[in-house]
DNA sequence: TGTACATCAGTGAACGCGCGTTCACTGATGTAC
DNA sequence: TGTACATCAGTGAACGCGCGTTCACTGATGTAC
């Protein structure tokens, strides 16, 4: 009999691994066919197993959807953490080419997260902790940036509405450069991985790079 | 008898009156349901008819998609192009502001362009020449920008890399401008239909009024 | 070590459902003389 | 103006399909003595 240097025997691995393996059907499912499509049965049959054996791993379909999305969460901000606090001092430059690394290896994931929301789905508080999670390794990555972002009529805004930051104790400015670099690189990425720049004959990466330039650029002097 | 004061005859009246009917109740059900929930069978029932009664107006499901989604280009093309072009000089800041209202006045309109891609759908070429069209109006927006963009090393590329521009005169520094504004009004939008602030208490109004004016900004003295 | 029992993975049949789409048909509306 | 015919909107039955999900069951795997 196998040692037991956990307290995983067996059938939990095993369990485990069937779960995984119906996660990984479920993301070809996705791409191929969009995430509304994802049936419980077609994974089924695909695996070599009977649609009910299914049930056996995940009480219904909702409960597998909202895993997918749990993890794709969780992937996006174990990918920035690392990269943004890889070496030393949390740095936006790399955190950022690290997103779009991680959004490009599987596009689905990524609209997943911040596609077309469906219709009805509420997500858990758990899922909504690791995006509050991420948002703090933004706001660690433009705390630490060399210049401080110039104050804006909206950072004056924020001065006040400032719940979202869980405490953090960046001044206005980085909370507005914050949620500044959230919404353009996802702008270029969301874009891109729709296919909007497909046939314009640019290059995605550059205005993805140009934008980074320009979050990470000294403000200009007053 | 009704006078034929154009080539529309009572019978081509009726059918177009049908097929706008049907339409809205399919954007009805895109919006509570999402896209891939829409059924022919299910507006029809709405509509008191029965199920194959609409492909008297509709070839089969796809032509009520693309139909659905050429109008939502339509409409935003419309928009932009009266707002920026509406009194004198093309005006990025009320194209901004056109965008965000039409976005807002019907979040699923907006995600049916910009939201997860249907996989294995492709626009028909006409769609994409609408969307070409509201590319240009931007153009002209960043073009009639009281101050001329700095030069980037992105705009070193586009000089190269311009055919999206459909030979617009503009500079590549306008190109650079024009192609951010999109991304960057994009991402505060798509976040914000998507519901990504919700809960988070700052006004997403201001966040996008902080883009516009970043945009508009005249660009640091060189 | 072997035996007795409990646990659990997986099956196959069945349920009701709604979908897209076709087809032959009825009945109303418009057109031509 | 009335009559004869063509056009076309809409119906109801039918097709095959795949879905989520339940249920009673078989057979293998692990556990306790």
């Amino acid at each position: 009999m196998a040692a037991k240097t956990d307290s995983t025997t067996p059938r939990e691995r095993y369990r485990a691994q069937v779960r995984a393996e119906v996660k990984e059907h479920a993301w070809d499912q996705i791409g191929t066919a969009g995430a509304s499509a994802l049936s419980l049965n077609a994974i089924a049959k695909q695996m070599g197993m009977s649609g009910p054996a299914l049930y056996r791993y995940f009480a219904n379909r909702d409960e597998l959807i909202t895993e997918l999305i749990r993890d794709a969460y969780q992937s996006m901000a174990d990918a920035t953490r690392t990269a943004a606090a890889g070496d030393g001092a949390p740095d936006l430059r790399a955190l950022a080419a690290a997103l779009r690394t991680w959004a490009l290896a599987d596009p689905q994931r990524y609209l997943l997260i911040y596609g077309t929301p469906i219709p009805g789905y509420h997500a858990p508080d758990d899922i909504t902790a690791i995006s509050a999670e991420i948002m703090g390794t933004v706001l660690n990555a433009c705390a630490a940036m060399p210049y401080g972002p110039a104050e804006t009529p909206f950072s004056g805004h924020l001065a006040t509405h400032r719940d979202w930051a869980r405490g953090h104790p960046a001044p206005p400015a980085v909370l507005h450069r914050a949620l500044t670099a959230w919404t353009r690189l996802h702008g270029v990425l969301s874009l891109e991985l729709a296919g909007h720049f497909r046939g314009m004959g640019f290059d995605p990466a550059e205005l993805y790079a140009a934008e980074v330039d320009a979050l990470a650029a000294p403000p200009p002097p007053a």
